[in-house]
DNA sequence: CGACTATATCGATGAATGTCAATCTGTGTG
DNA sequence: CACACAGATTGACATTCATCGATATAGTCG
């Protein structure tokens, strides 16, 4: 049921001890570094692009597999990852699968980089 | 002498061409997953973590070993990698080297999210 | 000058990752 | 119901990466 939404939650911790630690502890830091690597890959981060500029807001998976130059199997791998790092968002409609921003998502990766 | 710089200059056609193109190029896409790849270690995310908290501003190598507890070796390549990305600014003074925030690479990486 | 220390580099190794071909699942259509 | 299609999953393979031990380099002190 629950994914992983490394970005979303934050289940209990992470809105209130935002620079009270000294230092980063190795659990925050594991969390957090999962969001980068998400974003780690090139073909990844095209992805978000191209969701992103899309003019309705979501994609399928067959207008991605196409500019990507990628196989369908390796376009869902990669959907999947951003998925699970809490970044898009995804949404079943017959036979199609449409994959759209999760909302503020971004902005609070960005953040994460704040609080370091 | 040069060292890549992935954050800071960004040669030529950066600046001109933010939302321009369609989509993200494989080009400018392989470019900015360096540097979320630098940020994609939990213990790279610790690194900047102790240097950005320390009072004076920068650290040495011995300072940083010990809180991540890994070799002296494995500390070394990981800030060479965030130098790489142009994160971490390094000076040696003497036998100790110390690393420092790079100003405003940390906003500039929050940056290239938003202009996905 | 020789010993010591701090840091960087090199080589090796085990783990993680990106990619593809093949297959499976579910949905619509004749 | 049989077939076609979109997408997910699996298994395999090559590459990359994080880590360590050993070594090299360079600065400091006696």
């Amino acid at each position: 049921m629950n994914s992983l939404q490394t970005v979303g939650p934050a289940p209990d911790d992470a809105c209130c001890a935002p620079s009270g630690q000294p230092v980063l502890s190795a659990e925050d830091a594991r969390r957090k570094a999962l969001v980068f690597k998400a974003l780690s890959d090139p073909n990844r981060l095209r992805l978000l692009s191209i969701v992103k500029s899309d003019a309705s807001g979501e994609s399928c998976v067959c207008d991605l597999t196409e500019p990507l130059d990628l196989g369908q199997p390796t376009v869902s791998h990669h959907l999947k990852i951003l998925v699970d790092a809490g970044l898009l968002h995804r949404e079943k409609r017959g036979t199609w699968a449409y994959y759209s921003l999760v909302p503020g998502a971004m902005e609070q990766t960005a953040d994460l980089l704040a609080s370091l």
